[in-house]
DNA sequence: TGTACATCAGTGAACGCGCGTTCACTGATGTAC
DNA sequence: TGTACATCAGTGAACGCGCGTTCACTGATGTAC
């Protein structure tokens, strides 16, 4: 039966999350319209009164995913302007690695968006330079600015590549997966080090 | 009919091969068995001579592709030592961005292998092993261990995030897909110069 | 070496199953008068 | 405000389809004598 305009909103702001939170755990493949809309509360057919298929439901609910999870680190900076140090420990970090439904879409998904069409070519593009440009904003506005954009990027790229290693090798070797945080994160400190020191300041080492 | 062993082995490789291209280009879900029995000139029924389920298929070809991979690598190494920077070059190029289903399976898999069982988990971590330690013999003999350690897992773990992300990206925004091997790399490049003189050498930038 | 027979890799039809999608229907919502 | 009716979000059965897997069968291979 019909239902209020305000229902159907929600409805459909349900749908979204239920299939952002179970693509990224067990990925577009192996989730089923039927258990998506189950999650949000629906039965199979209600989800085709928001989205014409499958596939826009996956480009729409990968967008609503980053765009949660740059809120939830937004929220997390608050108005203490985390130093690019304080970035790096919270994006190398093993809650960040554990928090798969709820995480980065892009970590989750990385090689999967590989094979996907334009559409979500597009997403993961403009997701990507919208996290870059928030770690960019740490760094000492002293740097170059081609320097600092190159070392964003690196370390958005970074992220992305340690974390879906430290969870594929989580469920059988913790300690490498711990090694892989720790040491990814740590030589990209490093490399700040040395923008550091071309622009003379002494070294924070 | 019944073939002869040497027959039988070599269709055993020709799956395993078919499998572990097909299954890097379009992801484990995205290929069926008959598709694959088919590109090693088999029927599916014949699958089930050699392997006893898709999964074990694909756990095997994980390992078969990695070990490819491998031997390419050390190929293209031969007896030139490469250094360091030679190696940074070629992860970081795109020529291994753009050669999908005969290039690292880690960085075709990584996101949906944290999806897999303990057995996928294992395979992968002595594939990221092997891979580190390879890198690692082409750092300096006079880096502590310890460092060289961090270097090597930060460099492969890095490579495989820049090489998802650019392959992402790669179809709707290329000189991005360019960028994000350029910094990543270039970065590391950078980090690498610090343990250099922390060991006292000449910058070699 | 020749013969009889067991082995088993490979074939292809068939299986049940879950998938994405469609659609006739329901009934509360929103609207026109 | 009250009434009549069009709208449309949601239901659940049904659709065709391709999937992974099974199995009776084939016939060349390998082996025992």
């Amino acid at each position: 039966m019909r239902v209020s305009k305000e229902k159907a909103d929600a409805n459909r702001r349900a749908l979204l999350q239920a299939a952002s939170k179970l693509f990224r755990e067990k990925g577009v493949d192996g989730v089923g319209v039927a258990e998506v809309a189950k999650a949000a509360g629906l039965t199979h057919g209600a989800l085709y009164a928001h989205f014409p298929s499958k596939d826009a439901l996956a480009a729409e609910a990968f967008s609503a995913g980053f765009a949660g999870s740059m809120a939830g680190m937004r929220a997390w900076a608050g108005d203490r302007h985390p130093t690019f140090e304080d970035y790096l420990d919270a994006l190398f970090s093993a809650g960040m690695r554990d928090r798969l439904g709820t995480g980065c879409p892009m970590t989750a998904s990385a090689s999967e968006a590989a094979r996907q069409g334009p559409a979500v070519s597009d997403r993961f593009a403009k997701a990507f330079n919208e996290e870059v440009a928030i770690v960019e904003g740490s760094l000492h506005p002293g740097m170059p600015a081609a320097a600092k954009r190159q070392l964003a990027v690196a370390s958005v790229a970074a992220q992305i590549g340690a974390i879906a290693v430290a969870r594929a090798v989580a469920k059988t070797d913790l300690p490498l997966s711990d090694e892989v945080l720790h040491a990814t994160r740590e030589t990209i400190k490093l490399a700040r080090c040395v923008e550091n020191e071309n622009r003379g300041e002494s070294p924070t080492r």
